[in-house]
DNA sequence: GCCTGAATGGCACATCGTGCCAAAAAGTCT
DNA sequence: AGACTTTTTGGCACGATGTGCCATTCAGGC
């Protein structure tokens, strides 16, 4: 006997479970919200650092309360964390997304040069930010945080392509080296001063440092 | 004039500069009390978890005052980052120190495999509890915080071996690749139930994970 | 012994992050 | 429309975190 549940059967978040969609309404709402209120902390902590940068100006810019904002983000650094993660996320969605008789790693380093090369608007102002944001040496945590999660997220991604007996260490170094040539190449282009496309861009950067960690693995030759 | 520094031109540490020797006897004697406190740190952590232990418990279980906890430890979680960051001083070290006519993947992996067969005392401690402490979610960040700190410096430790004209995202890439494999080498035998010696060590899935890692680095065909 | 600089401890203080509860908002149903 | 339920929000209190400041203690060198 784990939970008292004598009426509802599930417990599940709300009424009109949506059947179509994905993402509840509401959820769409929180996203929404959650970006503005990364904006504004991109703002401030681009201006004075996030140091000087209380989580109450944070949430003053973003015209909520100080005790919403924590119900957003449990710290003030992972504020900025969606502007961090916007590529991140996407790259993991567009893996998931494609083709599933594409191999694995033709899926990884595809999925990977579209994610790094913003089509979108907002992409193009996560990128800009997302340099600025870097030199902050108080956000290093919070970019960390948001590549170990998205190292988790493409680790149950690529084992949802692998048949059931794939070795577990295969599909960890997979993801770990795939996420490491990501952040490699990021970092690479935010010390820079390249632009956004074209030479020393993300997107070829990551291409060289997605060819270069992910040759050596064993993975691509088991399953394809 | 960023600082006022009018009568002492060096503001370096005390006297008795030694010239023998590197550390100081005071950084000696320092580096023992991070330790002991550590040690007190990871059985408090390992006991309750690090979200029901207060900074002040740390403090007064190593015999000092929450004050002087903070001079030694930024932050309540990185109190335990001696022990989780063992592994990877020691096998910068080793890298470092390894002869300088060996080529750079030789000595890479020597050391990482050497690095992890603890054959010190305090270095088989110190992994036991690296697999104690690496349940705990709280210190998911100061696990991630360690490694950067060891892929920047084995970064540097590259890039000195290397010559001047080399490319740097190529040193990067190299770094990130060993420090990447040390991580999930060490993840994975902690998931497991595998003894610190043996099959499904450390030592022998850090072998695979930096061969497999380092394989498609270009580095290596440059540099010897 | 004295003297000097570093290490320590105590205190105050701003900020952080959370539990709790009541008010407001949003959605459902008749 | 109104009554009802669920979710979200804001305000408040409070323990915990982390730091600046200053007096005291400690560990040498003289």
């Amino acid at each position: 006997m784990l939970h008292r549940r004598d009426v509802p059967p599930i417990p599940s978040s709300a009424y009109a479970e949506p059947v179509t969609g994905r993402p509840t309404l509401n959820q769409r709402r929180r996203e929404s919200t959650r970006l503005e209120i990364a904006q504004a902390a991109a703002e401030l902590f681009a201006a004075r650092g996030a140091e000087a940068t209380t989580a109450e100006e944070i949430a003053t810019a973003s015209g909520i309360s100080l005790r919403t904002f924590y119900r957003y983000f449990s710290e003030k650094e992972d504020a900025v964390a969606p502007l961090l993660a916007a590529g991140g996320e996407r790259w993991v969605r567009l893996f998931t997304e494609s083709a599933s008789d594409l191999p694995v790693r033709e899926a990884l380093e595809r999925s990977a040069a579209e994610s790094l090369s913003p089509s979108d608007a907002p992409a193009v102002e996560a990128l800009r930010w997302t340099r600025d944001l870097l030199r902050d040496p108080r956000l290093a945590t919070a970019w960390q945080r948001v590549h170990a999660d998205s190292e988790e997220r493409l680790r149950v991604a690529i084992a949802d392509r692998c048949p059931p007996g794939t070795d577990l260490l295969e599909i960890r170094l997979a993801a770990a080296a795939a996420t490491a040539a990501i952040r490699v190449a990021l970092e690479q282009w935010a010390r820079s001063g390249a632009p956004a496309t074209g030479p020393g861009s993300p997107r070829e950067l990551g291409a060289r440092c997605m060819r270069e960690l992910t040759a050596g693995l064993d993975l691509w030759t088991r399953v394809n």
